[in-house]
DNA sequence: CTTGACCTTAGGGTGTACTCCAAGGTTTAT
DNA sequence: ATAAACCTTGGAGTACACCCTAAGGTCAAG
C-alpha cells in the first residue's frame, strides 16, 4: 500500500513515516516505478511495534537500538545480541518497577482519599509518596 | 542548601532548576537576603519525585499535573482529586502493560538466543515480536 | 485530457526540554 | 582587599520529534 493509506492504518502522519524513514527506523519494503514508498505487512508490524516503543517512554534512538537487534543478526554472533537483549530487558524491568511505585503509590492516595464533597485535606501525593518510600525502601 | 550543592545532589544541572521553577515544577523553599535561591529536604523529595516520574517516560506537564493533585487539595473536593488520582493510576496500569510485554518479548528473545559465537540467525526480535502478538492478541 | 486526489523532495517552523553564554552581584579564603 | 568560587537574570542556541508549505510529478475517473 502507499503512504497515505498506511499512514491512516497506523493513526500517524506521512510525514512522520518519511521523518522514520529518514532516521533509519523504517524503510518500506519498496519504491514503484514512480517512486512512490510501498509498504507491506511486515511494515506495519515493525511500525506498531515503534509505536508500543514510543508509548512506553522509548526515545527513537532507542527504539533504533532495540530494531537493531533485528538488523544485527547476521553481523554479530549470538552471544552479542543475547548481551545486548538482556541488557534491554533489565532497563525494562527497572522501567517496570518504578512504575509499580508510582501505581501503589497513587492507589495509597486514592485510597486515603474519602472521595467526598469536602476539601482534599490529606490528598497530597508527595505525603503518598513519602509513606511509600518509608515502606519501600 | 544553595542551587549548586542541591544541584550536585540531584545528579541535574542549576540551569535545569532554574527551568523547572520557571515551569512551575520546583520552587525552592526560599531565597537568601541576597536572593540566592535556598532548597531544603522537601525539595529533594519533591525534585526525586519529578526524576523519577520523567525516567518512566512522563512528560514535565504530566509531571505538574500529579504534583497538582497536592496543589488543589485545599481548592479542590476530595471528590475530584480522587477521579484524578485513578486516571492516573490507569494510565500508569496500561505503561506497565506494554511495558511487560516489551519485557516477555526481550526474554523469549533471548531464550531462543543459544549466545554462542555462531552469527546470530534465529535472533529477531520482530520473530519473537510476532509470536507475543500472536500468544496475547 | 484535465480535474482532483494522491505522491515526491527540500526546506522552514514549532514545542519540549534543556544548555550555554554575558554581564553583573555575593561570599569566602588568604 | 582582592581573587576565586559561588550566585543572579535575560536571552540565545541546540537536539529531538515532528508539522507545514512550496513546487512539482503520478494516476484514476469523468
Amino acid at each position: 500500500m502507499k503512504i497515505g493509506e498506511f499512514a491512516r492504518k497506523l493513526g500517524v502522519s506521512t510525514d512522520t513515516l518519511r521523518y522514520y524513514e529518514k532516521h533509519g527506523l523504517l524503510t518500506p519494503s519498496s519504491r514503484s516505478q514512480s517512486g512512490y514508498r510501498i509498504y507491506t505487512d511486515t511494515d506495519i508490524k515493525q511500525m506498531s511495534f515503534i509505536l508500543r516503543a514510543k508509548n512506553v517512554g522509548f526515545s527513537l534512538s532507542e527504539i533504533k537500538e532495540l530494531l537493531q537487534i533485528k538488523i544485527h543478526k547476521d553481523q554479530h554472533s549470538c552471544h552479542e545480541v543475547k548481551e545486548m537483549t538482556l541488557q534491554k530487558r533489565d532497563l525494562v524491568a527497572q522501567r517496570i518497577e518504578e512504575l509499580t511505585r508510582f501505581y501503589d503509590s497513587l492507589s495509597l492516595l486514592a485510597k486515603k482519599c474519602c472521595g467526598g464533597e469536602e476539601p482534599a485535606e490529606n490528598c497530597s501525593i508527595l505525603t503518598t509518596l513519602e509513606d511509600i518510600d518509608g515502606l519501600t525502601h
